[in-house]
DNA sequence: GCCGTTTTCGGCCCGACTGTTTTCAGTCG
């Protein structure tokens, strides 16, 4: 995402106090840029991009960190760093960005959001041509001016007015995994059955299961790659061959200019490149740094001693197992102390799976505003081996979505009373997701509320409160005996709507000394609470349950990615309410406190 | 700019691919 700090250059302008992580790590990582547009070399510059990883990926608030002055006893921020972070936390502003910007023009930072153009090729354009934004980018390569730069030739004009166009359409954002997860899936079963394959797997941010993702990684190993590198090259959907070497091939698909990278390798290097190409880079790095200390050399191509001879890996628990570590899941390696926590053998042993997880909660249906009827998400559920399933419509005061009147309310329940009848091996369970009021009174009265099963409570309309009414709100609702679960408690939509201003710590807080259930909620423009809410959550004690919010029976499906989202969070079966049968899952969330 | 049972200097992860060159620079992951 091109970063734009209006505020930040604008030196009269009194900002609000308010400066989250994402924005301290984008003011780094564009201080990175400026330095490297200037010259200067590499690892001053990593030091910032190191920086701005590591706050970005703070479980924690930074506001704490500096008001304490502990900003330093993170890895890799020193007393520069320190200084610089505490400055823009606090003033909103940055001084050294400030001068460094006042060096160039406004447009240069975005250039290199464009693919194939870095500082060092913007810093050419700049000196050589005064391109300065990416209109005059595009007029430069129209009249073949950039083609006579040193190093630049007639295919870089055409690639970069490829670009230009395709930066425009997508706008850098970053896809949801939920709709990229199905696609990548697709492309892998091919993969897998293209001649010679022995293993292949998905990699990168997909694997890790990112919340969102920029690309799809896919490694396989085969004795020969080119039949391999062409299955992917002529799949369907592919739009362009973006390269093609001996051992990579990258293209781009139709469907939401997704990019592909598949690498092939012999066998032997399969756990390795896997372990290399799923990332995070800081938690590889981590690793790298442990297996120096050792006199080994780890790298995509395996893991080597001094000597140069080469240690067999053949699975990537083995890689762990020669740093003394336990294995750590792909969820977990974003080095967030779960490299640490491997090495103390304090990993969570019991780490939810999908497996784990009886009963799916939070669906809808024709009674409100989903498409199904009940019957069919009834079969739909058992289908998926789930053994119950929670029916939550949307209460009277969510008008736009169909909310139920009590007297609807009283007659869905004869109908789950006659599934329940007619269909083996899932119950539907009698519930309700009820809004929180603007009071954070629920809407309906107790003595309705009390017949119910499961009892969601949601917030839908008035995202404007400020965070002290929003935080009061969230506190009022959880301090109501009826209430048993806490639905998306954000509100964010990822991508398109801002999660609403609350002091999550007070409500995680409040959640637990209530015995009240938060939800992971599934749907994958929402994942709320978000991972790093989920471990704080587990921290605090605080009870969970993961949703799909089905709003038909494919959504069902959706719970994956709510286990995604609370491994993530280093959340363990333990945790989780709906890994508990139906009659167990009922009694617990009627367990308040 | 950070870091240190080789600590106040001299290291810092590393290879593939592309387009430009004719041995390499830049970008990416």
């Amino acid at each position: 995402m091109p970063g734009h700090y209006l505020l930040l250059v604008t030196p009269d302008v009194t900002i609000p106090t308010a400066v989250d992580k994402a924005t301290v790590a984008q003011v780094l990582r564009d201080i990175s840029l400026l330095l490297q547009i200037q010259g200067e070399s590499g690892f001053r510059v990593r030091a910032y991009d190191m920086a701005a990883d590591r706050i970005a990926g703070l479980p924690q608030e930074l506001g704490p960190l500096v008001a304490e002055g502990r900003l330093e006893s993170l890895p890799g921020i020193g007393p520069a760093l320190a200084e610089k972070i505490s400055e823009l936390v606090s003033t909103g502003r940055l001084g050294y960005l400030e001068e460094l910007r006042a060096q160039f023009p406004p447009g240069l930072l975005e250039l290199t959001q464009l693919p194939d153009v870095g500082p060092k090729k913007v810093a050419t354009l700049w000196r050589e041509l005064q391109v300065s934004s990416i209109e005059e980018l595009e007029r430069a390569c129209r009249e073949g001016r950039v083609r006579q730069l040193r190093g630049f030739g007639a295919k870089s004009e055409a690639k970069m007015l490829e670009g230009i166009a395709l930066y425009r359409r997508a706008r850098g954002e970053r896809k949801l995994l939920g709709e990229v997860m199905p696609v990548a899936t697709a492309l892998l079963e091919r993969v897998k059955a293209a001649p010679g394959v022995v293993r292949a797997s998905l990699g990168g941010s997909v694997r890790r299961q990112a919340e969102t993702v920029a690309d799809v990684d896919i490694i396989a190993s085969a004795p020969e790659a080119g039949p391999v590198l062409d299955a992917l090259a002529n799949a369907p959907g592919v739009a362009a061959v973006l390269g093609k070497g001996e051992s990579k091939c990258s293209v781009r698909l139709e469907a939401g200019d997704l990019q592909v990278d598949l690498r092939v390798l012999p066998d032997e290097d399969f756990a390795t490149a896997l372990h290399h190409f799923t990332g995070s880079k800081a938690h590889h790095i981590r690793l790298r740094n442990l297996g120096q200390e050792r006199g080994l050399k780890i790298s995509e191509w395996g893991v080597h001693r001094d000597d140069g001879t080469k240690v067999p890996v053949t699975e990537e628990s083995g890689l762990y197992a020669l740093l003394d570590m336990q294995y750590v899941p792909p969820e977990l390696r974003e080095d967030n102390g779960e490299v640490e926590a491997a090495r103390e053998g304090q990993l969570p042993k019991d780490l939810l799976t999908l497996e784990d997880v009886q009963g799916a909660v939070h669906a809808h249906s024709t009674w409100s505003d989903g498409r199904n009827s009940l019957e069919e998400m009834a079969l739909a559920a058992r289908a998926l081996g789930l053994k119950y399933l929670t029916i939550t419509e949307h209460s009277e005061a969510a008008i736009y979505a169909g909310g139920l009147k009590v007297d609807d309310l009283k007659r869905q329940w004869e109908e789950i009373d006659r599934i329940n009848a007619a269909v083996s091996g899932v119950r539907l369970l009698k519930g309700i997701e009820v809004d929180i009021l603007e009071s954070g009174a629920l809407d309906y009265a107790d003595s309705v509320l009390e017949q119910l099963e499961v009892v969601i409570g949601s917030i839908h309309v008035r995202h404007g409160m400020d965070e002290d009414q929003m935080t009061r709100r969230l506190l009022a609702a959880l301090d109501n005996p009826c209430l048993q679960i806490l639905g998306h408690p954000t509100g964010r939509l990822i991508n398109s709507r801002e999660p609403y201003p609350v002091r999550m710590d007070e409500v995680l807080e409040r959640a637990a000394e209530r015995g009240v259930a938060v939800e992971v909620n599934g749907k994958p423009a929402r994942l709320d609470i978000k991972a790093e809410y989920v471990r704080q959550a587990v921290e605090r004690g605080v009870r969970l349950v993961v949703s799909c919010d089905a709003h038909q029976k494919e959504d069902l499906r959706n719970l994956a990615f709510a286990v995604a989202t609370a491994r993530r969070g280093w959340a363990r079966k333990g945790d989780v309410l709906n890994t508990l049968p139906a009659d167990r899952f009922v009694t617990a969330l009627r367990e308040r406190r």
